[in-house]
DNA sequence: GACGGTTGATATAACGTTGTATCACACTTT
DNA sequence: AAAGTGTGATACAACGTTATATCAACCGTC
């Protein structure tokens, strides 16, 4: 193993001195084109490659960034983060991911790592109970941060999802195939998302005229939505369809009620959120809310990087709508 | 926005050197209690974080770590970035994970990345047509690096699975149950770890004096599985079992059997690879290669240390056994 | 009261870069 | 020939840390 070469090494190599090899390297300056070539050659040579935490440390340019979000093993996360990291790639920053696992703890950890490592700026999905000292701990060290999902209120950018507009859409959709007795399945708490998701389910619930409201708590996989569709049916025989907070909820629905001999879309009806790619793959296809993952990803960058072009510009909130993407889980009531 | 707070912003608060509230700080050098706890105190008030890319730059300890990975959203590998970077970070280690998509042009962007923005140390799956210039890269900067999954034979530590053996464990169990037209469905090329699983999967089938080996192509997501799947039993109507490359082919290869009328294990057996969560969970439940993704992880990580620790160790090459999970796509043929 | 030893704090240089000021030199212009 | 104008390169300080050497003050000892 040798070691890492410098700047110096290039300077040396080329018979320059440290400073002109900088600007050789950089373009910047006034340096022959002679100079330039050579110092480029050797620095070619030597496998020099210029450390960006030193030149930070002297320009201020910093191209770090870190973002902290709920699960990554959630494909509509993934997707997301994908967007994110192509667009800040394209302009040469590098993106550090963290998985927070929905576990305060590990994210203020992380948050702490990112100040401690001098991230530049931060991509971030707060957990449920944030204390209020991770925010200041941002701000004391004056990190651009954009918030995503959950707005948090703290005076920060963000870039969200009109949840209460998409739950009206959901509601709204099995209204008119003549569905009455509509549950609303997955998620638990009282968070910011899953707040302003019941409320739009409440609000369209009342405003259609239609059963007494009826929130099921589950988590966001699979097995769990499998679980809890089963008690779900078993304390209200009635229910005809479920509105679900997430696409791994809605499909381990569908296999309860397969399970339970029901054909999803002819006596129960069943939505999900967040149209991941497995949702259009699965039997049957899932009825589900969309909202363009990569896109909103590509947004979330663009929002960091408006912010740290001009920190003085007021806080900025985007929030885009989800579009219902009909497919097979849904139809009339059969009895 | 405030300015971030330094060990100068410390010292003058506290009205110590710089040097003297270094040294409170770490607990190093001979420093009275009450300057000590002074110190703190002030360090607590003004929200104070060192800079480790500073501190790395000046003390050597650098404990920044990249970790190039070929696909994030498969479950498999997002068990084994939990396992390595649970133990990292208990090291006080800062983990950055990458997605290369299995894209070398990606890949090696992302390598000279971690280069210039100063990783002291690199996990890696490397992609299957990586440069040598990739490796000569890293060893020229003396970065401690472990490869995973794909061995290159770079004369660097990997650690990896024991692929041949894994299948001749798979035709076995089919052999045993009776199974003579076996096929290998998924992946596509001839990298280190397909190259392998394919030898095995030929030995065993010669071994056991069975039908002429078939391998079908495919990508390694259901979409991909249930496609070729579809198309292998179209050209080879005789097969009855097929063992993947992956999890997410054989359950996209069961849901094609579904489509096609068939039931899993009964007319056709599907063994999968890697026992991700969903294996269990999906209908009917899937016979699987298990190699304990999290444990993966964290010997990767060790590995790394270890690495660290001595740079001039001989390279180590670790290989974990894979076994064979038997659900219920699994059973004697029928015809 | 001069000497060696301990304690507590500080001055200084260094890590690898970059921005700014400075300098040596050649070439014009008067 | 003196003054002015570019051109190409370099010296130096600084970013926020830490390791090492140094220093002042106090202690006890003979």
């Amino acid at each position: 193993m040798t070691e890492r070469p410098t700047l110096a090494d290039v300077a040396r190599n080329a018979g320059v001195s440290i400073a002109t090899a900088s600007q050789a390297l950089r373009g910047t300056g006034r340096i022959s084109r002679a100079t330039r070539e050579k110092v480029a050659r050797v620095a070619r040579e030597i496998r020099y490659v210029p450390d960006l935490r030193a030149a930070a440390m002297r320009s201020g340019d910093n191209r770090e960034i870190g973002f902290v979000i709920n699960q990554l093993h959630n494909p509509f996360n993934a997707e997301v983060v994908s967007g994110a990291v192509d667009l800040l790639e394209r302009q040469n920053y590098l993106v550090s991911i963290f998985d927070m696992r929905d576990d305060v703890a590990r994210q203020d950890r992380q948050l702490q790592a990112f100040i401690r490592h001098g991230r530049g700026g931060v991509l971030w999905v707060p957990a449920l109970d944030t204390p209020d000292e991770a925010f200041e701990l941002l701000r004391a060290h004056g990190i651009p941060t954009v918030t995503f999902l959950r707005n948090p209120g703290q005076n920060l950018d963000h870039v969200g999802i009109r949840n209460a507009e998409a739950l009206q859409t959901a509601v709204d959709h099995l209204a008119d195939l003549g569905h009455k007795d509509i549950a609303y399945l997955g998620g638990q708490g009282m968070g910011p998302v899953r707040r302003d998701r019941i409320a739009g389910y409440r609000r369209q619930m009342a405003e259609r005229g239609l059963a007494a409201p009826i929130i099921w708590d589950s988590d966001d996989t699979k097995q769990a939505g499998l679980v809890q569709m089963q008690a779900l049916m078993r304390d209200h025989p009635q229910v005809t369809a479920v509105v679900c907070n997430g696409d791994m909820v809605a499909i381990g629905a569908c296999l309860a009620l397969v399970r339970m001999g029901i054909q999803p879309s002819r006596e129960v009806s069943v939505i999900g959120f967040d149209d991941t790619e497995e949702a259009a793959l699965v039997i049957p296809p899932l009825t589900t809310l969309s909202v363009a993952p990569y896109k909103l990803g590509q947004k979330l960058a663009q929002t960091l990087l408006d912010r740290i072009a001009d920190p003085q510009m007021p806080p900025v909130v985007a929030e885009v709508s989800a579009r219902l993407v009909t497919r097979a889980t849904t139809g009339a009531p059969q009895r």
